[in-house]
DNA sequence: ATGGCCAATATGATTGGA
């Protein structure tokens, strides 16, 4: 089964790429981010006639989350618990059942946070505050979960094309970075990482300063997998030649293939 | 050598992204 993650700057803009793409790898269950469309204005018909059932969590003009899953979702659930006043659509949680049992996914926009030393920056800590307080939750229940998504984090020298050039910056500061760190301390697993150690595996290119043309990324995108899940995992991927097509997202999609079966 | 984009919003400059 294979389960991945895009950002896809827009699912309106990005639709007939997202359906090239579906048929062309044939993903079970997609987590989208900035979907930046209010759900009744979401393309889901088109995803539906390509076989998939859709769940969506959006807003007007920013943010927007979205699951799309080949098997029938079990339940929905969208926000992150512990903050009611904020309104972001940037969290959407699935069950789906496997031959194995029930498998939980998230679909997560962690917010970008620049510039720092403003509230956006302090909106971004508490959000990842947020989602250390909620993933122990989710762990003791010992099901396979992953948390797949836009976590605008850039976790290592390596996964950045000049750190130096980074070190400032909200996706990079020490304090994203530990926050990061203490999630996947908490017992998950990296999906990229746990496959190659490899520098350069980036999943974003800007659309600015020719940085794809000279391989100017990060890797900004994540699977985060409890044990569960993490004992179940086969293969990684980062579907770089989607950054090459026409009208690309800024994003390319990270997926990983596990052995669970559709029930 | 330098600078370079894209999307949404009621159609023009702003906001947000990373």
């Amino acid at each position: 089964m294979r389960i991945a993650s895009w950002n896809v700057n827009s699912i309106k803009q990005r639709l007939g790429n997202l359906l090239a793409w579906l048929s062309e790898t044939r993903p079970d269950i997609v987590c989208l981010q900035e979907t930046k469309c209010v759900d009744d204005a979401f393309p889901r018909e088109a995803i539906e006639a390509a076989g998939y059932n859709v769940a969506v969590h959006g807003q007007k003009t920013f943010n927007g989350v979205a699951i799309l899953s080949k098997l029938p979702f079990d339940e929905v659930t969208a926000r992150l618990p512990g903050d009611p006043e904020d309104d972001h659509a940037r969290f959407l949680e699935a069950v789906v059942s496997t031959r194995e049992g029930a498998l939980r996914i998230a679909s997560i926009y962690l917010p970008n946070g620049n510039p720092p030393q403003t509230e956006k920056y302090a909106y971004k800590l508490k959000w990842m505050e947020r989602l250390l307080h909620y993933v122990p939750q989710r762990l003791a229940l010992e099901e396979p979960l992953i948390l797949a998504g836009d976590y605008n984090v850039i976790p290592a020298e390596e996964d950045v094309y000049d750190p130096e050039a980074w070190r400032g910056d909200a996706l990079f500061l020490p304090d994203t970075r530990a926050r990061f760190r203490a999630l996947v301390h908490l017992g998950l697993t990296d999906a990229v990482r746990a496959a190659s150690d490899a520098p350069g595996l980036y999943t974003f290119w800007d659309y600015q300063a020719g940085a794809w043309q000279r391989n100017n990324g990060l890797r900004i995108d994540h699977l985060l997998l409890s044990p569960q899940a993490a004992d179940r995992l086969k293969a990684v991927g980062i579907d770089k030649f989607m950054r090459g097509r026409e009208r690309p997202s800024d994003h390319v999609p990270v997926w990983a293939d596990f052995a669970f079966k559709p029930r």
